[in-house]
DNA sequence: TTAATAAATGCAAGCGCTTACATTAAATTA
DNA sequence: TAATTTAATGTAAGCGCTTGCATTTATTAA
């Protein structure tokens, strides 16, 4: 036992060097370790200089975990998204990343897969973790995450996503807003037989309000899509295709089709390809996201441009500001715009 | 000052169970809360029950970071990416994720933008918190960053390459073995008129190493590609462009481009529409990664695939159990295959 | 030069957990 | 039923830091 006593802090010793280390080092306590880095200027530069040197010749990098719990605060920010795979969250998450690493605070990030059970469990994850803020995707959640989260009363905000009637604090795009203008373009070329392409819209608030964005449009100068005509569909352009092809089998008259992002309209294109249809001339499609791919298709996606990378840094500073002030974190309204390529057409009777 | 000693313990309590209040609730002591979650099955069932009453009605989630801290081990693995904007990364991280995940171990993210200064930074942070095991991209680093991580005998592996002249563990593939292999592919369909697009090649091995496979192979059947015929380019399709746009005015009568990765192709295939060249009849461009995008593109691209999901899987089985065992991370080579579609054509005379 | 003030540092008590070790309660055996 | 073994729990000493307060040391004023 002995033996063990002996060892055991020695070893750790060795691979761990402690604040205390670098003070015996030093010839200075702890506390002026600590000072060092969290006040620098109180310390007289001689004795900087000696901490210095032992952080130096140790390879000393202090304990994020125990800095944490001694000072009850955290420098970890923690997000949630439904998938790393999907384009717009990783651009956005590179940006949120890259905008706190800048601030010296740290994001932890983790997929929940779309599964609003899994979110529940990964909010979980984050919160024993300390995140002293947190982002989360969208609106739609289970009610016990949303108690987990504000029984801790700890600064958060929804991304993705901007309605008017949640009380969250949200940095997002309205997607609803942003359906209906895609769906306006629609109508000014003169399409009338429209079809819809969605993704998976259960539990996501994203998808939902894009197409009823667009719906509501066409419904309001008398343009009805039926429902049989809303076909939703995985993430994945195989997926979309054969969506295309169900809808174009129940309506062959259809001269436009509003996809609900990107990865669908390209999943569109290229079927239609495959039917030998041109696009636009034959069948015109839009887009959603304004991911980089859109821009490399053949033809280029006329798409709604949502700006990922900006919302990411917005998201950032909405909530550093929130942490630091302890005060609630403000909405932001993030502009979309309509980025006209050659997708969209107009509508050439006799199609 | 008693005010705020009554205060924010008070405040902290609430917003904050601890261990110790769920302690009082359930009418045992901290150790058996603690034994609770490491080791269920030496607490009484009636015992287990009151507690997870009591954890149920705080709505208690337990402080990793203490638990951290006071047992010495920290249920978090490290992973610094180039970035997350790359699709590779993106599913190698979200398929290494879920991995761990399942076994109730968080994954922690960083990305460095491709710039070692920045990697060792992020290294420096995710030692900072304690992981447990980290997953690194590539071969090539700073001297002080391989210095730092030997020093804290922390488990790693290198992931995305597989180089035989390194002595790290690896979990990747074998660039220089699949750029061979593709260079071959193109020398079968007659191409004796070569020009490459290459990623930046400077601290990148996995680049490095697919061009020079290419390379050798080309020369050992008395192909030789000249230094100015290898053009570098930012990762993404615009810089592609353009490059291919250069390749082709140093030397019209290039029948094939072999781009290092599926993003530069795809940049090159638009461009190649935009000359008005048909592909493959007039050139032929080929891709590696097999990213989605290269089943969309049109033509579709012909590429190599390699299988970063399944790697990000191996990289979590092999770290976990180096940690588990304390022994030393096994390497693997994950095989590559060379996935044929429409972009990759024979050669045609006259062209 | 000395007192008064300010700046730099040290002391020590935690932060929320884990875990030897000690203790107590239950189960088993004789 | 008492003695013994075993299972369940408690006690308390940290883990590596931070930080309020006390103390020491430099600086300035008188």
């Amino acid at each position: 036992m002995p033996t063990n006593k002996i060892n055991k802090p020695d070893l750790n010793q060795r691979l761990r060097p402690t604040a205390s280390d670098v003070a015996k080092l030093a010839g200075v306590s702890t506390a002026t370790v600590s000072r060092y880095f969290s006040d620098p200027d109180r310390i007289r530069k001689t004795t900087a200089s000696r901490i210095s040197n032992a952080i130096e010749s140790l390879n000393y990098v202090p304990d994020m975990n125990a800095k944490a719990l001694a000072s009850r605060r955290n420098d970890v920010v923690g997000m949630v998204v439904p998938t790393l795979e999907n384009a717009i969250f990783a651009e956005g998450v590179e940006a949120l990343q890259a905008w706190l690493n800048k601030r010296n605070i740290t994001l932890l990030v983790a997929s929940s897969g779309y599964n609003p059970y899994n979110e529940y469990h990964q909010v979980q994850r984050l919160i024993s973790h300390g995140v002293s803020g947190l982002v989360l995707i969208g609106t739609a959640r289970l009610g016990k995450t949303q108690r987990l989260i504000k029984s801790r009363n700890i600064p958060y905000c929804l991304s993705w996503c901007f309605r008017d009637d949640c009380d969250d604090p949200q940095i997002g795009f309205d997607n609803y807003s942003a359906g209906a203008a895609m769906a306006q373009e629609i109508i000014d070329l003169g399409h009338k037989k429209i079809g819809i392409l969605s993704g998976i819209r259960d539990w996501n608030d994203r998808a939902t309000d894009r197409v009823q964005g667009a719906l509501d449009r066409f419904e309001s100068v008398g343009l009805s899509v039926p429902p049989e005509l809303i076909l939703e569909s995985q993430y994945n352009h195989l997926a979309a295709g054969r969506s295309l092809a169900s809808l174009l089998s129940i309506n062959p008259d259809l001269s436009c089709i509003f996809c609900a992002n990107d990865v669908l309209a390209a999943g569109a294109i290229k079927e239609a390809h495959k039917m030998n249809k041109v696009v636009p001339r034959d069948l015109s499609i839009t887009g959603f996201d304004d991911i980089a791919m859109a821009q490399i298709l053949t033809p280029a996606l006329t798409t709604v441009r949502l700006r990922h990378k900006f919302m990411g840094e917005v998201a950032g500073e909405c909530l550093l500001e929130a942490i630091e002030s302890s005060g609630p974190v403000k909405s932001v309204n993030i502009p979309f715009s309509i980025v006209k390529r050659e997708s969209l057409g107009p509508f050439v009777s006799g199609q």
